[in-house]
DNA sequence: AATACAACCGGACTACGGTCCGTTTACTCT
DNA sequence: AGAGTAAACGGACCGTAGTCCGGTTGTATT
């Protein structure tokens, strides 16, 4: 049975695969900063032209990368246990979001630096969007009167940008706890004001 | 008489003067997007190590063709009259703060932008740590009631990013004034929290 | 004026991301 | 099985930021 789109290739497939596998070897030994497109196509035994039809880019590799832990976060803020999923009062929901973004930021560090150096800006990204969206139903959830909730998700949103954090905590030594922190102090200003 | 610092050489600042009257005339003709390095040293009719030797990097360049207006622009929220300036109050102040950011950023768009993407990143620039301060004094003057005010205030700052901005006003057609209406609402929520 | 030296100069060189296009290969249809 | 075709392949090629180092030049000293 024919698929509506066109089945892949196999050999597509194939060299997918191993560019993945080559892509993880290469960060697990040196950083995401050691992965260059030249290194990566040797090291996975195909062209470059390969890589970049395959990923379109270096940060679409880093997003595919990502792609597993991002879809893990996303499905535990809209489907998962409270106090991130559905269930708790909306500041907390609220709180929460931050928190576990600001783990994730430290977590997959490197990557997600290299991912946000995407060629059109790092807001065009789907997920953006969607945590966009995220937090300004909880903003309107949680009942605050501004004439534009949609740009006052995005402000806060824009405070948890991993070039940021990760500068705060890499050099100046600020702990994720004190970002958390802030972050919930932020949010809470925000929603208990009317 | 010889100054305390070796006095630059007469060749240096001739060619620096050549440099930057080059580099505002290649923006001026194609963008800030078309200024290259390579086409700057021919243009200037100097040699590409010299480019470097002198700004460091591109970002450089830019930050130094920045200086003046970012200069001013300073000079205004420290010494200049109210709301912006001392003398009004913290709040005014704040709203008045992000709105001269936000014409800052509108005014000197691709500038600021090729300016941000430096090296080692677009925080350790001297102005930033400025506005941070100048933000964490008005909050700290406004009476809030926070653990980290300084984490606070580049909270804040964050939320007035050049990137984010330009790509708000050029892909999503938000205007200027909406941009403005919102940071006013977002601080007013925080300032007048307690 | 001659000398010495530090600073400066220039452009060849490297590394990298990304593009292009002639060639090869996996699938489909008869 | 054999032919036809669209897709995938690969690596030479390009433009760019940034580095390096042998040669040059301005300046202070005597």
């Amino acid at each position: 049975m024919t698929p509506v789109t066109a089945a892949e290739r196999s050999d597509a497939a194939r060299n997918r695969e191993r560019l993945l596998l080559a892509a993880r070897e290469l960060i697990e030994h040196g950083g995401a900063a050691s992965l260059t497109m030249d290194r990566l196509a040797e090291h996975a035994g195909v062209g470059k032209g390969t890589v970049f039809r395959r990923f379109g880019s270096r940060a679409g590799l880093m997003l595919t990368l990502l792609n597993d832990s991002e879809a893990a976060f996303q499905a535990r803020f809209l489907f998962g246990p409270p106090p991130l999923g559905p269930g708790a009062a909306p500041l907390e929901r609220l709180i929460a979001f931050g928190a576990e973004r600001i783990a994730y930021v430290v977590e997959y560090g490197d990557l997600v630096l290299a991912a946000g150096n995407a060629s059109r800006g790092r807001f065009e990204v789907p997920a953006a969007a969607l945590w966009n969206r995220h937090v300004d139903m909880l903003l309107r959830e949680g009942g605050i009167d501004s004439p534009e909730p949609g740009l006052l998700a995005g402000s806060l949103n824009a405070t948890l940008d991993p070039e940021r954090l990760l500068h705060l905590i890499r050099e100046h030594g600020v702990t994720p706890e004190r970002l958390t922190a802030s972050w919930r102090d932020l949010v809470t200003r925000i929603v208990t004001d009317a």
